[in-house]
DNA sequence: ATGAGATACCTTGACAGGCGAGGTATCTCA
DNA sequence: TGAGATACCTCGCCTGTCAAGGTATCTCAT
C-alpha cells in the first residue's frame, strides 16, 4: 500500500526544500530522488510538484534558472533562497513537533 | 506556533478512531483531550470535526447515540464500530511508515 | 529514418478536507 | 438575569492534490 494525498499534503514544501538544501536540482530528478528516498512508498504527482514549485518560487523561497539537458529535454534547476533556508528549518522544527504530538494523540493503550 | 491546517490534514480520522478506541465519547470532550494531550499545539477546529464524524459514520467506522448529558446541552456519544478498529490499525500502521520515510526525505545533512 | 520510450516541463479543472463565521440550546453561578 | 461554560450543527470559502491532457528533446533498436 502506497502513502499519498493528504497524509503528504502539508509536507510538500518540506520535503522539496529539504532536498534543494543538499544542492540545486530539478522537478524531474527530485522526483525521482523522492521515489527512491521511499522506496516508492511516497510518490509526489507531476502537477503537484510544479504546483508546488510555483508557490515557493512567489513566496521567494526558492528560485530557478534554465540549465542544461543531460539526456533528454531541457531543465529548469532550482537554488533555494536565505529565507527558503529559514522556512525549510522552521518547517523541519515543525515536524519533530508534529511527530511528538501525533505520538501522543495516537496511544492507544492495550485496547488495539 | 500551533500546529494546523494542511498537517492536520490526514490524520483527523486517525486521531479520532485512537481516541474512540479507549472508550465511547463525544464531540466536545474528543476536543479537549486532543487539545490537552497536545498541550494545545494541535486543535480541530468544531467544524473539522463534526465533519469527520459524518464522514466516519457514513463509513461506517463509528456509531452514535444520544447520551445523558453531565453539566451542559445533550451529547452525541460514539463508538468505533468492528471495521473502525481494523480501519484504525491500518492509520496508525500508515503513521508508522509515514514517519519513517519522511524522516528519510527530511535528511539534509550537514547543509543546514 | 522511424517509432517507441525515457527524459523533461507545464496547465486546466474537478474534488475533498479544513475552517471561519454564524446559529441553537442547556446548565451553573454570581 | 445575564455571563460563561458546555454542547451540537451547517454553509460556503479556500487551498492543495491530482487525473488528464499537452509539448518538446534525446537515444536506441529495428
Amino acid at each position: 500500500m502506497s502513502i499519498a494525498g493528504d497524509l503528504i499534503r502539508g509536507h510538500t514544501d518540506a520535503i522539496i526544500l529539504a532536498r534543494l538544501l543538499r544542492g540545486d536540482s530539478y522537478g524531474y530528478e527530485i522526483n525521482k530522488t523522492i521515489s527512491t528516498l521511499s522506496s516508492g512508498r511516497f510518490e509526489l504527482k507531476e502537477a503537484t510538484l510544479y504546483t508546488a514549485f510555483k508557490r515557493l518560487e512567489d513566496l521567494g523561497y526558492i528560485a530557478s534558472y534554465w540549465g542544461g539537458s543531460g539526456a533528454g529535454a531541457r531543465r529548469r534547476y532550482y537554488t533555494i533562497t536565505a529565507s527558503g533556508r529559514a522556512a525549510c528549518r522552521r518547517l523541519l522544527e515543525e515536524w519533530q513537533e508534529t511527530k511528538d504530538i501525533m505520538d501522543n494523540l495516537l496511544q492507544v493503550g492495550e485496547s488495539l
